[in-house]
DNA sequence: TATTGTTATACTCTATAACTATA
DNA sequence: TATAGTTATAGAGTATAACAATA
């Protein structure tokens, strides 16, 4: 009764992806509102302590997020000083982000509470694969598509399979 | 300038998790589109391959997902006959739901297509390493959370941190 | 003219409430 | 009365188009 492709090139993590990011997500909102914090919040406060000084273009690219919903999700941001845009001297077209002393200090307060959530999650993994995890996931969206500049590439017709 | 924490215990995969997800859920839905499927309609069919003959209440549970949105999604996916209704002989109130032969076809077809997506999100790691992430990821998923029968309980206050 | 950021708006996804049928 | 499924509908999330400032 095994349906299950065994061939390892046959794997697909996407759904998977999918769902344990929804179920991590549904959590994460009831241990964030307190902060006044949505997890759309934590992952720009994320990328944005990975990597600040960027513009809001760079920073939509990287969350792969319209720039259109990047303005108010900054402007959250923007009301409780977790984050600050400047004109940037060389184009003053360009707002540069940065996390904020408040703000860095915000996310660690965030993460911490949300130690609870993830033990829930990741029950079934130990500690140590816990840890594995965490790391495959950091490389994964530090890798060059996430940290291109307006990439935006449609996805080209790969039927290798 | 290492203002990112170094204690294992402080790592969180939440925001990690979230961020890929949209990558590949992104990337997804172009591949998926010519197959008449959407990302949700993945995760369920791939839900259902891996233990059908449910009821819809305990597919929603396993999934997450309220109770009135699975209505619609297995609309769609019955419309297409990759799924099947069954009203269950025990309560005739359940419909008992399972993954049609072309189901599992058509999850297998677009698990095919979605290669080159996963390539491309996943780029950053080598092979060896997206089979142990698939592996975390489908012991995770199939963890006593995404099995139990109606669980939803509210997180606990968990203030360990 | 092209680009950055902004606003206004339409579209999709999700959750809440009321209904039908079965128990 | 309580539960499984359905429908209708309002709220949140996201994308498209037009505009202002700057290059």
């Amino acid at each position: 009764m095994s349906a299950a492709p065994l061939d390892p090139s046959e794997h697909r993590s996407g759904a998977l992806l999918d769902h344990l990011a929804r179920r991590m997500r549904l959590r994460s909102e009831s241990v964030l509102a307190p902060l006044g914090l949505r997890p759309r919040h934590l992952v720009a406060l994320t990328v944005l302590r990975a990597g600040g000084g960027i513009s809001q273009q760079a920073l939509a690219s990287t969350l792969e997020m319209d720039g259109t919903n990047i303005v108010g999700l900054l402007n959250d941001l923007e009301a409780e000083r977790l984050i600050e845009r400047r004109r940037s001297p060389e184009d003053r077209r360009r707002h540069v982000v940065e996390l904020t002393d408040d703000g860095a200090k915000r996310l660690s307060e965030a993460e911490c509470a949300l130690a609870g959530a993830e033990n829930e999650v990741l029950g079934a993994l130990e500690p140590t694969e816990r840890e594995t995890l965490y790391e495959l996931l950091r490389r994964a969206t530090t890798g060059p598509i996430s940290c291109g500049e307006a990439v935006r590439e449609e996805t080209p017709p790969d039927t290798s399979c």
